[in-house]
DNA sequence: AACGTTTTCTGAAACGTTTCATGAAACATT
DNA sequence: AATGTTTCATGAAACGTTTCAGAAAACGTT
């Protein structure tokens, strides 16, 4: 590829007859730079169209990198966190990369290895499968603030989450108010599901308000998995078992959904079925997907302000970068959207 | 963070008793080094849990890192496409790292800056909004690879595409053979629109489809933009823009739609206003998006084959990174998903 | 005018790799 | 036994930054 004309700092430095250092100087606009410099290494910079070399950088000091580990993309929770980050990082000169993890440990290890490797000034971890003794030992080598992931009293990082437990309690609460009294919770199998997940916290927020309700002995956590991963397409609940949950349950009946990602398919088998909505089956979901809102789902769900989330988090990686230790840990209310699911 | 127990490629070289470079050529299996030697140093590595540093490797050589860049995260054409590239990556020693430009020339070309200040070995980019002398500056530097971006005559990247004016004719047709002569297509406005761009290829195939039916006269293409760029949520076609057109029209009308993105608000608000599908409005969308499976959406679609062109771009940008400088263009075959959206 | 501060600037070392030039050892060919 | 060829191993230079230690200049204070 390209040849000689690579413009480095030493190149600046020429150009604009000053040192290395002082060039250094500028780009990193470190203390001690007089006006006049300033101005002549600048117009240097911008004549010249240098641009520092983000590998170079990482061998001494920092690269104005952080990364973003997702699990999945097609989640609509992830690409409204992605907005908010992405907003809040516009306004500094720290670049944004991401990973995906699609949910498997290994690779999501993987990434946040290659993120260190990179040495990336930061990390945002979403929804990541990992131990807590785990991200302590990451927390050392780099600062690290994690999205829907609870550990609420870890000291060596920060967490970003809404309040599931209180957004389950929500849920339930208005499938209540609305007359149901058989209310089910439909999640993901618990072998999959560590304390930490936001999944878990959503269960203990039904159970609660069940409890709450006087509904204790009414508790009833039905679970369907996911597609396996084909790497062909996006991750979809199982339909049969969705059919068969809804065939083989007395009605009427309400459901608590973890996450849109099964609420929409929930809805939409009960409907295929000719099941009428919310008579028969009533549900809420968890994340107010975009395609909720359509005519033909209309489907009422918890919003996490997910936009929201990715803003704190940012600000909160940035503050760690720039020197915090102390942990912070933000908790964001969560907001009933009401439609005609129930 | 981290202290003294670095543990770089002199500490393996120390622990191995060889040379530094005896290691860096293990790592990166360089020829003539004897199988003592490798095993010697493999098992120190192993040992003291040594991971090359990709700043320094930049410095010099590869970083083994390949960038790529997203016009936006929750389409769900993307998604499958990451999976594809994603699943080719998985047999190489090559890693990725994302970029999500949502679309906008200016945040694209920093994000792709970015990744060549980060020295990585190659680039893919699914639907860049970049002209042809930029792509051309930019190839010079690292190898690129285009998905969903038409230069079929360029000699200095390759492009991965369905054959979208081929698509653009099977959906057209399949509308003329179910009875259908009021046949329209829907697409974004025109002012974001490039000749390199998939839209225009697809308009470009609706039209010839329409000229071979004999409905030369018949061609009508209408625009819908999608939501500005809240940064709060996806991308969505505007519902009012939509309601006006079907309000508007003669029925029975078809649409071909160059997207499920808005094919699928078209038929909502269809069946929002009370209009029978497909009696009175028939639609085919383009990328066969998981939620148009669902039943209460049913639309027939598209497909690209998106992971089938992810696993091509993947391919392809390694055969650059390892030396091929001949152009390649891949065309894939479009196929017709039927449902009864028409 | 002498002295201490502060500001502004600089050369050189350091970061962790890869690559280059070179040489020793082993092997093959006459 | 002498000579060429391959294989295997190495020390040192190079990559493009940041940071360290310190010099020179400007400024304030007595």
């Amino acid at each position: 590829m390209s040849k000689a004309n690579k413009v480095t700092i030493k190149t600046v430095a020429a150009d604009a007859e000053v040192s290395v250092t002082a060039v250094s100087n500028v780009l990193r606009n470190a203390y001690g730079v007089s006006d006049a410099m300033r101005d002549k290494v600048l117009k240097s910079i911008e004549k010249l169209g240098y641009r520092p070399s983000t590998t170079a950088r990482g061998m001494r000091g920092q690269t104005y990198t952080v990364g973003v580990l997702l699990m999945d993309i097609l989640n609509p929770f992830v690409s409204e966190l992605v907005g908010g980050i992405q907003q809040t990082f516009e306004a500094s000169n720290y670049k944004l990369m991401f990973g995906v993890g699609r949910g498997e440990r290994q690779i999501e290890s993987n990434l946040i290895e290659t993120m260190i490797d990179n040495r990336m000034d930061g990390i945002i971890l979403v929804a990541p499968h990992l131990e807590l003794d785990r991200l302590d030992h990451l927390a050392r080598e780099v600062p690290i603030v994690l999205i829907g992931h609870h550990e609420p009293n870890s000291q060596n990082f920060d967490t970003v989450n809404v309040d599931d437990v209180e957004g389950a309690r929500i849920a339930t609460r208005a499938l209540f108010d609305a007359g149901h009294r058989n209310i089910r919770m439909l999640t993901l199998p618990s072998n999959n599901i560590a304390e930490f997940d936001v999944s878990f916290q959503r269960e203990v927020g039904y159970k609660r308000a069940m409890q709450e309700l006087g509904l204790g002995d009414a508790i009833h956590i039905v679970t369907c998995d996911l597609r396996p991963k084909t790497l062909e397409g996006a991750d979809q609940p199982l339909p049969e078992t969705i059919r068969t949950l809804l065939h083989s349950c007395d009605k009427p009946v309400a459901y608590f959904c973890w996450s849109d990602l099964h609420a929409i398919h929930l809805l939409d088998q009960a409907r295929a079925m000719g099941l009428r909505v919310p008579d028969d089956v009533a549900v809420i979901g968890f994340d107010n997907a975009p395609n909720s809102a359509l005519h033909s789902v209309d489907l009422a769900s918890i919003d996490q302000g997910a936009s929201d989330l990715g803003r704190h988090a940012a600000r909160l990686v940035l503050e760690r970068i720039s020197g915090r230790s102390s942990p912070q840990h933000f908790l964001n209310s969560p907001r009933l959207v009401r439609r005609a699911s129930f």
